[in-house]
DNA sequence: ATGACTTATTAAAATATTTTAAAAAGTAGA
DNA sequence: TCTACTTTTTAAAATATTTTAATAAGTCAT
């Protein structure tokens, strides 16, 4: 199952694709592999078109350096996301450059939908090298163990489902998990830094936690549940926002207090760097009030950095990801 | 820096004294390296006395292999945690069997009374390969950041001043995240889940977090200062708690309900698999009755299972885990 | 423009690792 | 006991990787 230079080819294509790295010297630096092993490496890949020359690389002082890319059309990737009444997707290559996209409106049940847009994608002339699928509902291991949402999804094992269907590998990720993974991805400082992203949904707030880079699953897939914290004496956090009016705008005091101490709680447990909320539920003018709140609760320096995320481009950005990580980890020697 | 060779030597002492690993074709399988690669290096660990043929492994078909087993007295471990007024310390073998152990008073400074303390162990017949240290403050990559208790630890880089004053590698870790890792690695089980271990302390209460395995560190070194939590409209967690009568006993009504909000709130954001209350500030009394507290505010198979911990031995099993896995990664070739 | 310096690439030699095949050392059943 | 089977160990051959040295291609200062 451990195949040495399996490893090394996805090492070099992850370096190239997702940290921009050009040359044969940076390669083998990063990766602790020798120079002329390196070489070989994308010797081979230029030769089946996975990697193509590209010219030279600004030299700094000797020899300037051949500079490499990672061919964008040797292979795509279908991100999708399903919601109570349409999948949308979008088919993207290795750089998260959009190729197609739209949305498929359910008719009958959410598998039958997904099944026939899947379907649409194999006699496709774009080669496809997985797909990502986000849903709102717990996961475990590829399968849907809770999904309020979408009856006929609950307990199917959705990653084998498609895997089957398709012949592709597959990583399917909770909404929330998938916006904070991809909101961590989009510079290279938050990448390993601990995040909490929250969203209010239609079936009640969730965050999304990342630690040190990670997304924390938590023992029964309950992790992120913020409704149930007892923040008050005799109500919870969903208590005092489960009246917010709907859509992006200016918290009331009420609110604005329970998002302190959701802060705060998170502070004095993980002290994470950031705590995003979305855009469909906030607007920027809240979070100083926020801010505020939390203060109360703790000293300045510990409150994380507060954001406003952009939902859906986070959501795609997370799913992205997963499928570019997952393509770039499975496409085998020669691209077969 | 990356030398593959010595990686392996690392990873196979790890297996043979971390996972009782005793035969090659076992650890063959296990490092993914061939079985003469592997032979050879056991072969070489022999000849400097790192490891010892120990007779045959249960045959279970065909040849029996031969077993092999760690030179406990190959190197030692100085374990020792920093009080306000004492030191304590166990001089330990790598299988975290103690040799000598003993407490040393402060009289001058902290770093004073530890300096005298490890040059005593220079002279010693017996040979060491690493130090650990623990300490009631919070820490930063070796350095002391913030220490109520020691004045003259404070904004010390305590792991390079040992370092230099002993020669050898050191480790040093807050009270809480060495107890909370070494209640994980207890068994085998509980290696990679995600725990919380809580002390109420003599300078307020702080819980130690393992996430998957990993301690939880923050962002600015804040992570477990529950003491802050808003869990009450007027009235934090410390509130609730800072009454309680010092030692282990049958809480209050009131402190029961602040440590069921408080397991809620970790249930409701980490949802970790177990919650660690110490044996010096609770009975094992109190634990059902916080279960039912934690009930009030979600459901119960969410609910950390919860435990009394045995304070001073998860401290030490944590320091020693950790000096000991310092110990097996720094250790040379040839033993140097 | 020339020479000193820097870095990249190529080629060859030296090491290290894996693979394959054969031998050794046991168990279990006829 | 003999044979078939299993697993470990050893030995030899085949691969793969790194190291070393030589060469190529630039910059910069004089």
């Amino acid at each position: 199952m451990k195949d040495p230079q399996h490893e090394l080819l996805v090492d070099i294509r992850k370096q190239i694709v997702l940290h921009d790295v050009s040359t044969v010297s940076e390669l083998s630096k990063i990766t602790h592999v020798s120079f002329p092993t390196v070489k070989k490496m994308i010797d081979d890949m230029i030769e089946y078109g996975e990697v193509i020359e590209h010219g030279q690389h600004a030299p700094k002082g000797g020899r300037p350096a051949k500079s490499y890319r990672y061919n964008s059309t040797f292979r795509h990737c279908l991100t999708l996301y399903i919601e109570a009444n349409e999948i949308h997707y979008r088919l993207i290559d290795c750089q998260n450059q959009i190729a197609e996209e739209g949305v498929s409106f359910v008719t009958g049940t959410h598998l039958e939908t997904l099944g026939t847009l899947v379907d649409a994608f194999d006699q496709h002339t774009i080669k496809l090298g997985a797909i990502s699928v986000g849903v709102a509902a717990a996961v475990d291991r590829g399968r849907i163990v809770f999904a309020p949402e979408y009856p006929s999804l609950a307990h199917l094992d959705l990653k084998n489902w498609l895997m089957d269907r398709t012949g592709l590998p597959v990583v399917i990720e909770n909404d929330m998990n998938a916006a904070v993974y991809g909101f961590s991805k989009r510079d290279e400082t938050s990448t390993h830094q601990s995040i909490v992203y929250l969203g209010l949904g239609k079936n009640g707030p969730g965050a999304g936690i990342l630690v040190d880079g990670h997304v924390v699953r938590g023992q029964s897939g309950f992790s992120g549940e913020v409704s149930f914290l007892p923040l008050y004496d005799h109500a919870s956090f969903y208590d005092r926002i489960k009246n917010k009016s709907y859509g992006p705008n200016v918290l009331k005091e009420e609110e604005i207090d329970a998002m302190g101490r959701l802060v705060a709680t998170f502070a004095a447990t993980l002290n994470p760097h950031a705590f995003i909320f979305s855009d469909v539920d906030l607007v920027l003018e809240d979070l100083p009030h926020i801010n505020r709140a939390c203060e109360r609760y703790l000293p300045s320096r510990h409150i994380p950095v507060l954001h406003i995320g952009e939902w859906e481009e986070d959501y795609f950005s997370g799913l992205a990801r997963l499928g570019i990580e997952l393509m770039l980890e499975t496409i085998q020697r020669g691209g077969v």
